[in-house]
DNA sequence: ATTAAATCGCCAATGACTTGCATTTGCACA
DNA sequence: TGTGCAAATGCAAGTCATTGGCGATTTAAT
C-alpha cells in the first residue's frame, strides 16, 4: 500500500508528537477533542464539545479530563469571559507569549473584542511589580453599538 | 430613653433608608447581607456569606435571593472573578462612578487584590471612545506570594 | 508478546445555585 | 394602634456543571 500524506494524516502526526511531547498518551479521546479544538476558530465550552463527541461515543467525564490535561500540559488554554463558562482554545504555539491579548466582552450582545497585547503594556508591567504578574486581562462592558 | 449615635445605628438608619429608597423592605436577612457586605473589603461569594450568616438562622436560599435583589436594586454589585463563583460588593455610591475598580485574582491562592480606580483609567478612557465603555476590568495572574 | 501505568467509561457525589410552596413578616393604610 | 396582603422567609427538593471512585481497557515501553 502506498504512503498516504493527506492533509489530515499530517495533522494527526503531528498533533500525536505534540502529545507525546507534553508527555500525554495519544488515545482516540485525546485526539478527538485536540482535533476539534485545532479546527474551532473560536473557543468552545465543554458543553459544546460534549454536544459533539458524546454522539461518537466519548464519555463526558473524559472529555472533561482531557481538557483539563490538555490545558495543564499547556497545549491548549482555557479562559472564563465572565459569564459562568469555561472556553477552551488550541494554543497557537507560535503566538503565544507572557500573557495573552485583553478580551473586551460585551455585556449586552456577547460579542468578544480581541484587543492589541500592547494597548495596557505599560500599566501592567506596574502592576507586575507591585502586585503579581498578570496574565489574563477582561474588559467587560457596553460595546459602542449596544451603547 | 436618651437618643443614642452609635456608628452602628447610624449605618443600620442609612442602610434601611437605601433599601427602601430601591423599593426593597427592610428585613432581618437583608439587613445582616447588606451589613456584612458594607464591613467586607473585598468581594465575597455567596458560600463565604452563607458560612458566616447561617448560623445565624439564616437560610442560604435566603441569602441568594437577597443577593439577587440586592444587585438587581444596584446596591451591590456582582462580578465573576474567573473562578466560577459570583462575589458581591457593596456599591459605594460615593465612589460609584462609571465603573467599579479593578480588581485582580491570583490564580494560585484564589486572593483577590482590589485595584485604585486610577490604576489603568487613562488607557481604559481611549478603549471607551474606541470599542465601548468599558465597566468592569479582571486582571488575573500570580501574585508576588505565589510567584 | 508482556506488562505496568495511563486512561476510559460508567455512575455516584459534590457544589453552586434555583425553584416550589406553605408560613411569616414588613409596612401601607384604615 | 390594628389589619390585610404582597413581599420575603425557611425548608426541601431539583437542576446543572464539574469532579472523584473504581474496575475494565488501552497505550507504549521493554
Amino acid at each position: 500500500m502506498a504512503k498516504k500524506h493527506s492533509p489530515d494524516q499530517v495533522d494527526v502526526a503531528a498533533l500525536q508528537t505534540m502529545l507525546r511531547g507534553a508527555g500525554l498518551r495519544s488515545t482516540t479521546a485525546r485526539m478527538a477533542v485536540i482535533q476539534r479544538l485545532q479546527a474551532a476558530n473560536s473557543p468552545m465550552s465543554h458543553s459544546e464539545l460534549a454536544e459533539e463527541l458524546m454522539p461518537l461515543g466519548f464519555d463526558k467525564a473524559t472529555i472533561f479530563r482531557n481538557l483539563a490535561d490538555l490545558t495543564n500540559a499547556g497545549l491548549v488554554v482555557r479562559s472564563e469571559l465572565g459569564d459562568h463558562v469555561w472556553r477552551f482554545e488550541f494554543r497557537d504555539h507560535a503566538h503565544s507569549e507572557i500573557r495573552q491579548h485583553p478580551h473586551f466582552v460585551c455585556i449586552d450582545c456577547g460579542n468578544i473584542t480581541c484587543l492589541d497585547q500592547a494597548t495596557l503594556e505599560k500599566q501592567l508591567k506596574t502592576i507586575d511589580d507591585q502586585i503579581g504578574h498578570v496574565t489574563e486581562v477582561l474588559l467587560r462592558g457596553h460595546c459602542t453599538s449596544c451603547q
